[in-house]
DNA sequence: CTCGGAGGTTTTGTTGACAATAAATGCCCC
DNA sequence: GGGGCATTTATTGTCAACAAAACCTCCGAG
């Protein structure tokens, strides 16, 4: 994270984080419908400011709210989910294209290097896991914020991001596909250093697509109910 | 608009609304900071539903918020109009992509009709700025909403479009290529009737980039200073 | 004359109480 | 006994007063 503050400024963008990791991880489940009172007395907030972040997290897609019916947090379907990984593929491969052009060469090397340390952790087996949930996240990140479009970089990491981390923390398992899926980090990050956008546009489209046919197949398995 | 209701339910909502239109419109103008208490007596609200609107509209980029120093109106650059442009090609070539395989033939009809009447109001010579700002809007519109992908479509038509819209109305002459827009848009047409998806999102990409390039020259040339 | 600090003022952030609306329950009628 | 309507209740929406923080101004010293 960029957060450089670990406290929040104010209380309404303390109880947006908290809602907001709240639902990431699944604390508060998809489809449940929550009253205001109950999240003041679990976040320790009053309604002011929760309504204020409840306001932005609807805005964000996260959570719907009819009027005088309350809020429930936003449940997505499988459909839907892989309708998010076509959004991803084309913004990503903007992102990635752009990257290729902007980023500089200090960045490039961070990139590497983070793919390194990735490495390492899939050589033990129980990074595994982390790879997959935040390793990859971070990659991506990097990328995004590289791309030095502020607006792209705020619909992927603001919008589209936080919808699909709250699948990859249910089903953590979700790719299971580590080793390919550094080795087509590492062939991004390769034509990004080479200044080749077109062919960055080209891999991360192709990665992006992969881990949603992998999906695709999972829940088609039966290994994935969503 | 597809909003059933004139009226807005909620308070907060119709505080939204207006702010948001009067954003867009440059009734409040970019890098203009605000007071609450002003906003409050200028649209008949109270703090309250106005500090939830605000927190709606940082959310989505219209405005920028400091912690007890105030909110002020956002302004976009013109290298970062170019970069909203460039994100615009990837996300509508997507749409039309989908709205191609999606679209139903009575919507694609109400598209054919939608274009059909755009074309007499640009043969009326007073009808050409209103397709240049409604109408290209609308058409737009229409084929995210068809795409059939509910992110995408909030996406574009909550977060893009507003920013796009709200540089249309200040350089209203901003494309000025209304019978060149106007083929591209029957093109795009055709392609999806023919369910042609990736003919589609081709011609989309391109009459997107086609738009970008007018706008840069202008730019170029002085005609429009943002 | 300029720079720094302390105080005042304005503006934002927060709180708790009040009003309005929708859901739920129980009652009456069929 | 079942369905529909009215009442009740709980929850959301709204408001106005209070607290806290930042900006501005004014004063003094260098």
């Amino acid at each position: 994270m960029a957060e450089v503050t670990l406290q929040s400024q104010t209380r309404a963008d303390e109880a947006f984080d908290c809602l907001q990791t709240a639902i990431v991880t699944g604390e508060l489940a998809p489809g449940e419908k929550i009253g205001e009172v109950e999240l003041c007395s679990r976040f320790n907030l009053t309604r002011g400011p929760l309504r204020e972040a409840l306001g932005r997290l609807e805005s964000r897609g996260l959570l719907v709210r009819r009027p005088h019916a309350g809020v429930k947090v936003v449940s997505v379907s499988a459909a839907e989910l892989l309708e998010l990984y076509r959004i991803r593929e084309v913004m990503e491969g903007l992102a990635a294209r752009q990257a290729a052009e902007r980023m500089t060469d200090e960045e490039i090397a961070e990139l590497q290097a983070t793919l390194d340390s990735h490495e390492k952790m899939i050589e033990q087996a129980q990074g595994q896991a982390y790879y997959q949930a935040e390793g990859d996240y971070d990659f991506h990140h990097r990328i995004a914020t590289g791309s030095r479009n502020a607006k792209l970089a705020q619909m992927l990491l603001g919008d589209l991001y936080y919808m699909v981390r709250m699948y990859r923390y249910r089903l953590s398992t979700s790719a299971g596909r580590p080793h390919l899926a550094l080795r087509e980090h590492r062939r991004i990050v390769e034509a990004i250093a080479q200044r080749d956008g077109e062919l960055a546009e080209f891999l991360m489209k192709r990665h992006i697509n992969a881990a949603r046919i992998n999906i695709e197949k999972k829940i088609e398995e039966g290994v994935l109910t969503i």
